[in-house]
DNA sequence: TGTACATCAGTGAACGCGCGTTCACTGATGTAC
DNA sequence: TGTACATCAGTGAACGCGCGTTCACTGATGTAC
């Protein structure tokens, strides 16, 4: 008996609502995502999504909930065994590409159309990925008073703002053309980004 | 002759809706932003943009522009009497400043709701300011082959990074609260700009 | 200083549209026996 | 292996809503003489 075509049960709609919101962000732009047109292009009605979804802010909450959970997985992926600098380059490199591989979830993550407060699931998991990307950068750092609270808090912010702040420029195209010839053009982009990584881990390793 | 509540002119309309869609945008964000809303604030009915701009999109590139152009001479008034160092601190506080006094227009401004292409004279803007920005830069770099432009992109790409993630997460309220209890607690978030202005300006000053 | 008149800057009703959500429904699937 | 039946995962029509935009209109303002 053949398959037909288009089987009356999908048979994992939710995750293909959730994979297929992520590449209309990327694309078009949160404010493109509509359930409506994502049941378009899964070929479904458009109220199938509510068997899986209580509304729509249910989806872009399991949207950044996948998102930080992966951004964690890819900071503690980050090669640990070598020295606490080389790591925390691998940390900041771990951060860009994530958002590079994942424009659609990096955007409604740290974008504005999240609900307010954020269900739990979702606050646990960006409280996890935020720790995990703190403690791979206190470990960077020098040991001893070095690490007082005032200086964590500068180091942190200073990370951060350096991939986030990447991270945001190549995504939303700043770089093209005043730095950049091309979107594609990847190599010295690259070159920039590990540049400015290198500068801050150097900073933080450092403790001046 | 006393003056009527409501005169049937309003005065000056077309920047009182450039104005309230600057607040809007910094309270509600910009999906919040519909003109209708902005009609409803000014106590004028919702047709009456009309004769000042072609649709939303000429009230969003307006806002935008506007944006610019004060970024632009926030950077200038920056003082260059001192070290370029010095001055290269002064023009990332700029940018970090002009983020957290303007929300609402540097939301639009590097936000995702213009449209694209971005008419004439908002392009212009845009560019001028990228460009006052870069020479400010460019002016904090060693003379010399220091100077290439491999070099100067990756000055251009930290600096940038740094204060446009800064003034990012300053203005999501990424922050709050693993790096700062609250958002009015100023005083240590001025510190970790300054420090983090501070190790970017160093860095491109030495030029290493 | 008055008057005629063009232009400017509002009003308010109406439009079509796409949206999220709800609802009764039905086909597909899984399970107990 | 077959059957009865509960549950699951879809459908398609309908809803109300707020939106941007258009339109004929009118009141206010500015200007020529």
């Amino acid at each position: 008996m053949p398959r037909v075509a288009r089987p009356y049960h999908h048979g994992d709609l939710r995750n293909a609502f959730i994979s297929e919101a992520a590449k209309l962000v990327e694309s078009d732009g949160v404010h493109a995502l509509t359930l409506r047109e994502l049941s378009r292009r899964l070929g479904v009605s458009h109220a199938a999504s509510t068997n899986h979804f209580a509304d729509k802010s249910a989806l872009l909450a399991a949207l950044a909930a996948q998102g930080f959970e992966e951004l964690a997985q890819e900071i503690l992926r980050a090669p640990s065994g070598r020295s606490p600098e080389v790591r925390l380059r691998e940390l900041g490199r771990a951060y860009v590409r994530f958002a590079r591989r994942r424009p659609g979830h990096f955007r409604v993550m740290f974008g504005s159309e999240l609900s307010d407060p954020a269900p739990t699931h979702l606050a646990e998991a960006r409280a996890r990925s935020l720790s995990t990307f703190r403690e791979a950068v206190v470990a960077a750092m020098p040991e001893g008073r070095a690490r007082s609270p005032q200086r964590i808090r500068e180091a942190m912010f200073l990370a951060w703002a350096v991939v986030h702040g990447a991270a945001t420029l190549i995504l939303d195209g700043r770089l093209v053309p005043q730095l950049l010839s091309s979107v594609e053009d990847t190599e010295p982009l690259e070159k920039m980004v590990e540049h400015a990584i290198g500068v801050v881990a150097a900073e933080i390793h450092s403790g001046t």
